[in-house]
DNA sequence: TTCAATACCGATGGGAGCGA
DNA sequence: TCGCTCCCATCGGTATTGAA
């Protein structure tokens, strides 16, 4: 059976599965050391189910991560693909020092070295996010192979699309760019409790106060972030509820419009007076 | 283009202290 | 007791420079 390829996507944007967006895999956790996770349980929402084996993973993870699947989006999955150092570090604007290129390797090794099992209805996925790398000595390039099966998690409407611009202007902020992710997944954002937030982001912060601070710092670096990119992205924490309302890609929009429609198409058919929700 | 060393910056959570 | 502000330690990231 020939290999699968990934679904491709614009250079400005990042295909990412929902099931990591919107679960703790990737987590908004601080710099620091990592502890060892063994066939965990990862908090997530709208029906997926995660356990993870392997070291803590966090944004910075999933950047490297998403650069390699934006490398490989074109070239058959399950076949060697070749990138230099230089190259990746590059895609994620990051500067090419000794310090990121070591980074960069350690980020990959974590990555191959853990075990991820994934079940969102009749699709799952079990096995590591990279299957296996190593460095050619000679050509002083990174070999990586991807897993053919990581396709299934890049099913129609299971991934979602990412401003990598929005993103890399997050770097450094690991709650903003969780957040950024979390609501990139969602076509239509929705109120959600501070403490749903703290779990699904895998926040280490003991208390909720504590993390409300974070919170509300990582909105305002993430409005900033969107409307440099001129696009607003506005939020609201009422209580303990946060609210969110940003303007939706092109997609999303289609989408939406798409869900509109049917909706539409229901009620007349039953005779009913139909209201847009949007 | 690749790699390394160094100094400094900054995001994060922890904890002390304070007032209601 | 709770919620908040402020300060601090940690440690990953950046800037700069230079060599191969």
């Amino acid at each position: 059976m020939k290999n699968p390829t990934l679904r491709t996507w614009p250079d400005e944007f990042r295909g990412v599965p929902n099931a990591f967006l919107r679960s703790a895999l990737f987590g908004a956790v601080r710099k620091g050391s990592r502890i060892d996770l063994k066939r965990v349980a990862i908090n997530s929402i709208g029906g997926v189910q995660i356990s993870y084996t392997g070291t803590r993973l966090d944004q910075i993870d999933l950047s490297v991560w998403l650069s390699v699947l934006h490398l490989s989006r074109q070239q058959m999955l399950g076949q060697e693909l070749r990138y230099k150092a230089y190259g990746v570090l590059k895609l994620m604007k990051k500067t090419d020092t000794g310090k990121n290129r070591k980074l960069l390797h350690d980020r990959l090794l974590r990555l191959a070295a853990c075990t991820v099992e994934v079940v969102l209805g009749d699709i799952s996925y079990t096995g590591s996010l990279i299957k296996h790398f190593y460095k050619d000595e000679n050509s002083l390039e990174y070999v990586v192979i991807l897993d053919a099966r990581l396709n299934a998690l890049f099913s129609k409407s299971g991934f979602s699309y990412i401003d990598w611009s929005i993103r890399s202007a997050l770097d450094g902020q690991p709650l903003a760019q969780w957040l950024h992710g979390f609501y990139s997944s969602h076509a239509k954002a929705y109120g959600l409790k501070v403490s749903t937030l703290h779990q699904l982001c895998g926040s280490e912060a003991r208390e909720i106060w504590k993390f409300t601070q974070t919170l509300c710092r990582a909105f305002d670096a993430l409005s900033a972030a969107y409307n440099k990119h001129g696009k607003s992205f506005e939020y609201a924490i009422r209580g303990d509820l946060v609210h969110v309302q940003r303007q939706e890609s092109l997609t999303q929009c289609r989408h939406l419009s798409r869900v509109e429609k049917t909706k539409m198409m229901r009620a007349v058919l039953a005779g009913r007076e139909y209201r847009s929700s949007r």
